[in-house]
DNA sequence: GTCTATACGTCGATAGAC
DNA sequence: GTCTATCGACGTATAGAC
């Protein structure tokens, strides 16, 4: 985030929505956050919903950025499924795990138009699952009999969930964490 | 949920609280679905804050005792975990469900004192899960290298997330579901 | 771009009649 | 056990000065 007053108010944002939810966060709790009024936020966003959305739109092309980026360090179909288990566990439990928390939980918080804006934001991320799933697959790394779909559906459910129980200062770094996920898909590896 | 007035507003609750979140749901909506007026809830509940935790106290009873036939049924730790996998499966997706999604997604609206009486429910439930991975573990079912409080994180998000997805009256259905996820824990079977 | 002041609705919960 | 009526607090958002 940007140190404009907007970005201040993004992230302030993005924090209070984490850890009170949407709904019990105030206007004046953000105002209070970055040190103006209530009144003042109106001039940056339009409603507090518009908030909501543009913490949702920042963290998913933040992430989609480093999920790109993590795909082309890697040299095979099991590197690169690490890679976008790793970028997603990054996501929810490190710098961005805030902003992408709020993406995950506080999503029935918007309007049916803002969930379908974002919904296509995040289509994109999704197919880079889909296309690493089938190469894995089709590499003999993945059990021809598993559902592809339904895989990442429970991969993305494990990994989301993690930010209720993982601590990311404690005996267990982010990559061992991924190597225990990157288990549930592989084919007994 | 009985047919009394208060089993009524339970079952409202859960309707509610699911579909719309805790907060969002107002007393008035509560009232109107079970064809009375707000004031009259108050009669029942000392507050909205407590219909919350009854919702989650029984569907918690009710899935314990479940998760405990599922087991006895069993004859060896391959049937047992997925005794429980489609035990909570079904608790996610059937008859309990919109009452789990509850338990699981409202967690943070009860006050700490409510958590910590439904967190000590819940933890018969889990000792189960992890009695059964360990057994499973023993009998070469796991691979050794696995951390096996990190995998009932795992499937415990992986399954609560199916809520998201999971159409009960799809091509898929719950048995073929819950074999999926079984792979996920499975050495390679 | 931030302030003060406030409009205006809705919230959970209560009181007392029936 | 349900009703009607209402209290007091708090919510988002606006208006207009500076």
């Amino acid at each position: 985030m940007d140190d404009t007053p907007r970005g201040r108010l993004l992230a302030a944002a993005a924090h209070l929505f984490r850890n009170k939810g949407f709904e019990r966060t105030t206007v004046r709790d953000l105002a209070q956050e970055v040190g103006i009024q209530s009144g003042s936020i109106f001039h940056h966003f339009k409603t507090k919903e518009e908030i909501l959305r543009c913490v949702m739109e920042e963290v998913i092309h933040f992430n989609t950025e480093r999920m790109r980026e993590g795909l082309q360090q890697s040299e095979n179909p099991r590197e690169k499924l690490l890679a976008l288990i790793r970028s997603e566990l990054t996501s929810i439990n490190g710098d961005t795990g805030e902003a992408m928390a709020v993406l995950i939980f506080e999503w029935r918080c918007l309007k049916p138009d803002s969930q379908a804006y974002i919904l296509e934001l995040r289509s994109h991320y999704e197919r880079m699952w889909i296309d690493t799933l089938v190469e894995a697959r089709d590499a003999g790394l993945i059990a021809p009999e598993r559902d592809l779909f339904v895989l990442r559906r429970f991969l993305a459910g494990a990994i989301s969930w993690s930010h209720y129980w993982y601590k990311p200062g404690g005996p267990m770094g982010v990559d061992e964490l991924a190597e225990q996920a990157l288990h549930m898909a592989l084919n007994g590896g």
